[in-house]
DNA sequence: ATCATAGTTCGAAAAAAGTCGAACTTAAAG
DNA sequence: CTTTAAGTTCGACTTTTTTCGAACTATGAT
C-alpha cells in the first residue's frame, strides 16, 4: 500500500510553487483539476507516458498544490483548493484566469 | 545607447511568468521593487557578480515583470506594477505575502 | 583624449529539469 | 493463483537554466 507524502500548507514555499507552476503540462493539470474536480491519474494524462506524468504530479504534491490518495488502484489527485486559497489568498483565481484547458 | 525590448502586457504569458518568480533571486529583486520603488541594477546586486544579475533581468524583463529605463549610465528598473495588477490581480500581493526581503 | 563607472554580451562549464522506456508493485477481477 | 489495470521507480539521455570570468560599450567626469 502506498502512500503519499504532502507537506503543510504551512511549510509550502512559494518560490516552490511556483516553480512548479511554470511546467505548462503542470498548470494545464492544475487547472483541470480545478475545474473538474479530483481526478485519478489516468484522466490526466497530457498525452504523455505514465512515467512522465508520474513526475510532474510527484513535482505538485511536493510544492503542496495537490494531494494525492489511494483508492483501491486508482491514485486520485485533488487541488488543495481550501488550503492553498487561505494560505494564498488570490493564487487559484490567477491560474485560472482567462485560462486555456 | 541602448533600449531594452518589453512585451506588451497584453502578450505576457503567465507560465513565463510563474518561471521568472521562480528564482530565489529573481524573487527577491521583485520584493525589492515593489518595496523601494525603481532601482538601478547596482542598488540590486543580490551578492552575486554583474553578469549574473544582467542575466536574471533580462529574463525578469522578456517574463514582462520589469521595465528597464537607461538614464545617464545607470540601468533603472522598475515593476510594471499598474499594468501587471490590471493583467492578473492579485499577483503582486501574492508576491509580497509574509515576504522576506 | 583619458579614465572611471555602470552594465551588457559572449562563451563555457555546471547544475537542474524534463522525457521516456523498461522493470516493478499493488490491488482487483476472474 | 494468474492476469490485468493503474501507477511508480530507476536509469539514461536531452534540454534548459544558472553561474560567472573576460572582453566590450556607452556615458559622464577630469
Amino acid at each position: 500500500m502506498e502512500r503519499y507524502e504532502h507537506p503543510a500548507i504551512a511549510d509550502v514555499d512559494i518560490c516552490r510553487l511556483f516553480a512548479a507552476l511554470s511546467d505548462p503540462v503542470r498548470l494545464a493539470v492544475v487547472r483541470n483539476l480545478a475545474r473538474h474536480g479530483a481526478l485519478n491519474c489516468a484522466a490526466l494524462t497530457m498525452d504523455r507516458p505514465r512515467s512522465t506524468m508520474s513526475h510532474h504530479f510527484r513535482v505538485l504534491r511536493a510544492a503542496g498544490l495537490v494531494r494525492t490518495t489511494v483508492s483501491g488502484t486508482e491514485h486520485v489527485n485533488a487541488l488543495r483548493k481550501t488550503e492553498l486559497e487561505a494560505r494564498f489568498p488570490g493564487l487559484l483565481r490567477l491560474i485560472l484566469e482567462e485560462g486555456g484547458d
